[in-house]
DNA sequence: GGACGCTGGCGAAGCGCTTCGACAAACCGT
DNA sequence: ACGGTTTGTCGAAGCGCTTCGCCAGCGTCC
């Protein structure tokens, strides 16, 4: 009888796909992975019948069977301090652009850390792995090494070799930020970065910008200081108040800190400083925060989107052992807005009015 | 000879590690579910070897055999305009605590909408659904009551029935905060909330704030005028003046729009009311937004960990066929900062201020 | 007109795991 | 001393799919 039958899982399998097309099942399975010529007559007949039963292959089956699991892996790092918006953009870019191609997400947090990443690729739970937020140093970059599944990294770390990675080239954002501003005169500017923290932890983008900025600035003979900067409205007054103190003719501000672009638009009101009149500030941050801003901000956006559907598609690449450039740098763009002015034509409004005073 | 042999995948199997504990494949399983007795001795034998071959299941066997992935959804509103921070920790709390019961969790992005919840459904590629920011007349609800797989809702629909819902009590968060500011003997109160546009959509959060801000408002026999608000500097500046023009007596505001809170602060400043010496002000957003601000903000908070927490919880039970009730409401909590003070002590500052100048 | 190559389709062997029933062996009560 | 449990282990049957090898039927080419 029914012996040891277990309870049928009510979803229709390719067998009973199969039996209502009059096929076989390999016939469909050909069918719907076109990995094989079947006639226009059956293909249709096959696809009538899975239409008609809802059918939808079971992704254990078919990740057991061909091996792929037709997922990928995005780990975040959903630790405090990070570019929230930023990292919002990207996983959503990422999603997108796997499903597009005909793959899904499995959503990990760095603080699971290695053993997470060691979990999911041996489980074959995913085909390969995305990783942000990488640091110069980062513990992980070994583990992706001998992981035995492809893996794209967004971020750069110090050695890229028999890595593949994605980034925007903050070197040359921080450089383009200071050619716009020395183009207009300015002659003594200021990078005010990311927190400390952010620093410290060696993070790729960070050191780069600054890199970037303070090359610029040698090059056009313009005066730089840099200054890290943490994400507290107080602590970004004293920050803009020291940057006058210790240049008070500075005239040009690049701020690469979203969260820090509110209150130095705050602070330096506060200050008695107008945007661009007196100082021209520039941005690295999320387009969507430059244009909310008032007044509305020239920047560099991080392109969230173009390098999560890079990072994506180079993943797909590999995949299918395809080779991939080690590095892939996207240019950064400048969009000039309504907060840098020419340095001339202002220069001395600030002074002025404190004379004045 | 080989005949049609494929190549092996590299990692153990359940198989190798059997072989090399000198065991059945059964026991192996045993072992590593718990699911029948096994002798101590058998027990330690298998987990050496295991630890020796470093095993992992594989998911995609496991998910076959067993009919459990093991792996939930999370469907994440990736669209603009929503307050990005409370979901990044909502996404973090639900992986942690997914993790903690032995899940893993994959990511849809609402725009994908039902298609891809029925797809993921219905290829068993997960067991059951969390879906946040549910609208009160949601399409996705009438999908998951047919659905087939066990979910959850991070806010609340018009209609609950059959489902499992988790949220804060944003109405009473509503009142607790006119609460709190009539206390402080406040008589003319306002929120200044979300977009428009979370209002059309019907999302519940807003409304329900609302009402509560409302009806407690009706309570203390205290006036409030409610007023939407963008997220940019310039809007809610203007919303601002808007309101005091409404309300020239205002001394108490409800900010329930974290993008919003800095600029606000700044439109006060800008407009020289004092916070908190001529207007308090509690906002309704993420502790971290309220610490940063300054003054530092009396704030009810969104407690996305635990809502996170309680939604996976409530998944988790609903995968073992426990009953679940069907909404589950966190009771807000108000936390006093700087940015709240008696009105009675202050309450004339400003038209002080203002007469003589 | 027989050897040949194509096309389109079929059958069956797994993929690696869970789970069910069977069954020795050890333990119990009487 | 003997039936009845309990405990620990094993073997084998799938879970639903992919993929390999095979073959029937047909048109082709010397």
């Amino acid at each position: 009888m029914s012996g040891r039958g277990r309870v049928p899982s009510g979803q229709p399998t390719i067998a009973d796909v199969a039996r209502h097309a009059g096929v076989a099942v390999s016939t469909v399975s050909y069918v719907l992975s076109g990995k094989r010529a079947i006639s226009e007559l059956t293909r249709n007949r096959v696809l009538a019948s899975v239409r008609l039963l809802g059918y939808h292959p079971n992704a254990g089956a078919r990740a057991l069977a061909s091996r792929r699991a037709n997922v990928i892996a995005l780990v975040l790092p959903l630790r405090s301090g990070i570019q929230v918006p930023v990292v919002m953009q990207f996983a959503t870019a990422v999603v997108t652009s796997a499903r597009s191609h005909d793959h899904d997400v499995l959503l990990l947090t760095s603080d699971e850390g290695p053993q997470g990443l060691h979990r999911i690729a041996a489980g074959a739970l995913v085909d390969g792995v995305l990783v942000m937020d990488v640091e110069l140093h980062d513990v992980r970059v070994p583990l992706l090494r001998e992981l035995g599944r492809p893996s794209v990294l967004i971020g750069l770390p110090a050695d890229t070799d028999g890595l593949t990675c994605v980034d925007l080239d903050f070197h040359r954002a921080g450089q383009v930020c200071v050619d716009h501003l020395a183009g207009l005169g300015h002659r003594r500017v200021a990078l005010l970065g990311a927190p400390a923290a952010v620093y410290d932890r060696g993070t790729g983008f960070a050191h780069r910008t600054r890199a970037g900025v303070v090359e610029a600035a040698a090059r056009h003979g313009v005066e730089a200081v840099t200054m890290p900067c943490e994400e507290n409205a107080a602590e970004v007054h004293s920050r803009v108040v020291e940057l006058f103190a210790r240049q008070p003719e500075l005239s040009g501000l690049v701020v690469q800190n979203e969260a820090a672009v509110g209150p130095v638009q705050a602070a330096l009101a506060a200050l008695g400083r107008r945007v661009p009149d007196d100082v021209s500030v520039v941005a690295v941050c999320p387009d969507q925060f430059a244009e909310h801003a008032s007044p509305r901000l020239t920047s560099v956006p991080v392109p969230a989107e173009e390098i999560g559907r890079q990072a994506v598609s180079l993943l797909m690449r590999k995949l299918q052992d395809e080779p991939t450039p080690q590095v892939t740098l996207l240019e950064p763009r400048l969009t000039v807005r309504d907060s840098t002015a020419s340095a001339t034509a202002t220069s001395a409004a600030y002074d002025a009015r404190a004379a004045a005073r």
